[in-house]
RNA sequence: GUGGGUGUCGCCUAGCGGUCAAAGGCGCCAGGUUGUGGCCCUGGAGAUCGGGGGUUCAAAUCCCCUCACCCACCCCA
């Protein structure tokens, strides 16, 4: 063991998990074209007042989760724990209210989180999310939520289920919060250590306690959508109206409240069909939600928005799980052998060719012998082993191998290799 | 922050007080007659048994502390 370790809950991303890490990305990235998303890249620290005051001083992100630090200057940043708030910024620094309406954006990327690390969990997480701002519309709920069921469509992760509930505005949440208080209030000694806690700090979290979920207080807890002003209520039937017909399949779920105190109206969850999960109780793969008062919180005029953010490393956990097989990566077309005095100098000659040529040229290391460097060719995949020694360079020609099919070794001049290896 | 489990070469594992100055498989390196891969064969490198302390004549094997990882809670993607 190696007495230098990547930090804790942080890990490498090594060459064999590749294929599926691009075939995630690329996924992200074509879906998210066809819907007329643009790629935006924030820096992955912020002035920490960006998280600070749009996730709520109390939430556990800001409180407890977040990696602060003093820059040289003295100011104090933060790593990012999340997307929405730095692409908020982003929107509202460059001016981007006087740029058609709505903007449409999504991102990729690494967030942080000082937690503990466990099962689906990590210090450093990768995210991709898309974010609609400036329509205050259920439309724009709906087209993120189907944005985010096709990146998961895409991915081979069609069975997962999306639950959704509207959490209404400030205002209509203030009045509920009251009235689920009245409501456990004759029950705080019954309920569970976290949920007499919760009931001070966010008795919401009450509702989908796993301790207390089969409490019939929590069963009987009067439903927030109950309590929805008229506006709030017509937007989320909108809402489902819309995915009815987009043909994307959910159940509304009054439970399920949202970490962010951001959250306005509609929020989402997509979650392994199997309750009780694989990836324990980390099992939300995906989440999002209508967040209409956040810019102001950054200084900004009102402004609506809306969006999505999927966890990669959950979203890969799935995809293993089902046995999705991304597609592999095209091995390179030639290996080159360099042997003898004068190979190396004209095997380097040879590679830059090809590759001028478009062809993945792996090189082979120079004083290994022939058997050494064809073992290693054949390992690597190469269609082509390209072998030079001294003698083809004498004659400005090149032996070339088939590796991956059958047929014989050739030779052929070094101005027609590229040629022959694409078989013309 | 709280609780539980695990920690032997790059990877997987054997060993569980003395014959272990640690064994095997995979991988890696080199060979198997002069410049020819994949299979096979032979050889080699590579581990102070996570770290520290203790018990003992003797510890990879027992005890304590510590670190890391895994799992669960909290919370979240």
């Amino acid at each position: 063991m190696a007495d230098l370790q990547a930090p804790r809950g942080m890990s490498d991303l090594l060459p064999e998990d590749e294929a599926a890490w691009r075939f995630v990305r690329d996924t992200t990235e074509r879906v998210a074209g066809l819907f007329g998303y643009s790629l935006i890249a924030t820096p992955i620290v912020e002035d920490v007042r960006v998280f600070a005051r749009t996730s709520g001083d109390e939430s556990d992100i800001v409180s407890k989760e977040m990696y602060v630090f003093q820059d040289r200057g003295g100011g104090e940043l933060a790593l990012r724990p999340e997307g929405t708030a730095s692409v908020c910024r982003a929107y509202l620094e460059h001016g981007m209210a006087s740029r058609p309406q709505p903007v449409r954006l999504y991102y990729f990327g690494p967030m942080f989180r000082y937690d503990r690390p466990q099962a689906g969990r990590y210090r450093q997480l990768w995210q991709l999310g898309a974010e609609c701002i400036g329509d205050p519309s259920p439309a724009a709920d709906a087209e993120v939520i189907e944005l985010q069921h096709a990146i998961f469509r895409e991915l081979g992760l069609d069975d997962l289920v999306l639950r959704i509930n509207s959490i209404g505005t400030a205002e209509t949440r203030r009045n509920y919060v009251e009235r689920l208080q009245e409501h456990f209030h004759p029950h705080l000694d019954t309920l569970s250590r976290d949920s007499q806690r919760r009931f001070e700090t966010n008795p919401l979290r009450i509702l989908d306690s796993k301790e207390d979920a089969a409490h019939l207080a929590v069963l009987e807890a009067p439903s927030i959508l109950d309590h929805l002003s008229a506006e709030d209520a017509e937007h989320f039937a909108t809402v489902r109206s819309l995915l009815d017909t987009a043909g994307v399949a959910y159940e509304v779920a009054p439970r399920i409240v949202r970490g962010l105190d951001y959250y306005a109206r509609t929020v989402w969850e997509f979650e392994p069909p199997s309750e009780d999960g694989e990836a324990g109780g980390q099992s939300t793969v995906g989440a999002g939600g209508r967040y209409d008062g956040l810019i102001e919180l950054l200084g900004g005029p009102p402004t609506p928005g809306t969006g999505f953010a999927t966890g990669i490393e959950r979203t890969l956990l799935n995809m293993r799980e089902r046995g999705v097989e991304a597609p592999v990566a095209a091995a390179v077309d030639v290996a080159t052998i360099p042997l003898g005095e004068q190979g190396p100098a004209a095997a380097l000659r040879l590679a830059q060719a090809l590759r001028a040529a478009g062809l993945a040229v792996r090189a082979g290391a120079p004083g290994r012998s022939l058997r050494a460097q064809l073992r290693g060719a054949n390992a690597s995949g190469a269609r082509y082993a390209a072998i030079v020694g001294d003698d083809e360079a004498a004659r400005g020609v090149v032996q070339l191998k088939p590796l991956t099919a059958d047929g014989d070794q050739f030779e052929v001049a070094v101005g027609d290799a590229a040629a022959a290896v694409r078989g013309e």
